[in-house]
DNA sequence: AAAAGTGTTCGGGAAATACGAACCGGCTCA
DNA sequence: TGAGCCGGTTCGTATTTCCCGAACACTTTT
């Protein structure tokens, strides 16, 4: 079961070929022509046509030959996230969490079967990975995409499944379907999701889905490193700051 | 003196398409299928391939046939302003800076001319403005843009007039390239600038420019009400407060 | 039940892009 | 100093890809 990745009718190329060149230039931490003619299967003038385009409009920037990804994403990126109702009212609870655990704390909210971290506040002993505001994730990797899969409709957990598949991350990644969907049955029951280094090695997160009108709006979480997070200190305050969070971002959300 | 725009010699029209797509349903906050077709001027059948590819990719999402901006960008937005060394330098001293002026304190950086706040911290009391991370203005229309602009090279100054023109904002906007010049040097010899509702009524700022081996890093300023933004409060503690932070976000700068 | 408004599918013609080759400019190294 | 190299830029042509209108399917309105 792998991806099956069905995809539009009648898919606008162009398009697509522009974001694989600047999602290219994300994941290469920027590039020269080349080097980007040489991931593409484009020639290079019409990579470089590509590129200029994007420059001109501010999508890329160029220094001494090396093209990197620009600041015009932070505009449609932040503005897209102002869309987000549960934003605002999250925000000052997961700087709380932070500040209480000294963890990182995270907000994650789902669209079109990702993961989208729309916040993350670290606390002062955070463990220091790469966890910028609004990285994407898929699902069933994570805590907080546990914790929402959980509390979705059936038939668009299939549907994820289906369009995204279970790629393993780390040994412990859950690959198997049936066993994704015991492990939600127990998450619904419970209230709690974890992640025992399913995506990252040497990080442990415990997390809680947040609900709007009945609907999962998102969820909430705390990371920290193995060492750190014993099952006593789960079950005992994080679990009890995570609910208090949560409640609280509920009660706001109901009366927004 | 209007925007020359001369623009790559072969530009990409399909990509250019797909970025004026999603920049409408931004400006629009969502849009339906007719509505963008309308806007844009292409028939109904392209505009639908080119939603239905930006959805699949997560760049547009779809809820009950309105079509908004996907949080796709959010992560390349994020990633981009993670490449700017002055952001997390300055976040803190940010933070600090809304916290003890109670306004609504901003960072902004210069791009291809174009002028991006990749953080903004309002304080307590601050102006109720829509103004999120990431927004977008051309320069010689704010404080901030201005302190950055009159310590740019002439000629990056004469380029930037070149490609976007000196639009009006209100009826204060400068407009005149003579006027923004003799301010520009009005600018470098005192190291403040002002925005007096030259970008929106009502609204006064200060700022100041942050430099890192010599060169404009970016800029950083504080924006209020006129009310509250009088001479005497600028004069006094406001310039006080930015020269702080100024230096110890240029002293950490020099040390990173 | 008909009509109006949406979104979706389809196929042919035209235009935009892919493509390679040639050109240019700066660097390195002999 | 000059030849060669490496990267970026320009150009013209072949053809892929997209534009486009019309026809279809679906929902909602009256």
């Amino acid at each position: 079961m792998v991806q099956q990745n069905t995809g539009p009718k009648a898919p606008v190329k162009t398009a697509e070929r522009t974001f694989e060149l600047v999602e290219f230039l994300k994941d290469a931490d920027g590039a020269t022509l080349t080097e980007a003619t040489d991931a593409l299967d484009l020639p290079k003038s019409s990579v470089h046509n590509y590129l200029k385009t994007l420059e001109h409009r501010g999508y890329v920037v160029e220094t001494d030959g090396v093209y990197e990804v620009g600041l015009r994403f932070l505009d449609l990126g932040a503005y897209a996230r102002t869309n987000v109702p549960l934003y605002p009212v999250a925000e000052p609870e997961l700087e709380a969490l932070a500040e209480e655990t000294g963890e990182l704390a995270n907000l994650l909210v789902e669209q079109d079967g990702r993961g989208t971290f729309i916040y993350r506040k670290k606390g002062e002993n955070a463990v220091k990975i790469d966890s910028y505001n609004g990285q994407q994730i898929l699902l069933h990797t994570t805590a907080v995409g546990k914790a929402i899969l959980a509390n979705l409709p059936g038939e668009r957990v299939e549907a994820i499944l289906e369009r995204h598949g279970l790629p393993e991350k780390t040994e412990r990644t859950i690959t198997d379907r049936e066993a994704l969907f015991d492990e939600l049955d127990e998450i619904r029951t419970e209230g709690f999701s974890y992640d025992r280094e399913e995506r990252i090695h040497g990080l442990k997160c415990v997390a809680t889905p947040v609900f709007h009108d009945g609907d999962v709006a998102g969820g909430i979480s705390v990371t920290g490193p193995t060492s750190r997070m014993s099952e006593e200190r789960i079950e005992g305050e994080l679990k009890q700051q995570l609910r208090n969070a949560k409640n609280i971002i509920e009660l706001n959300l109901s009366h927004s």
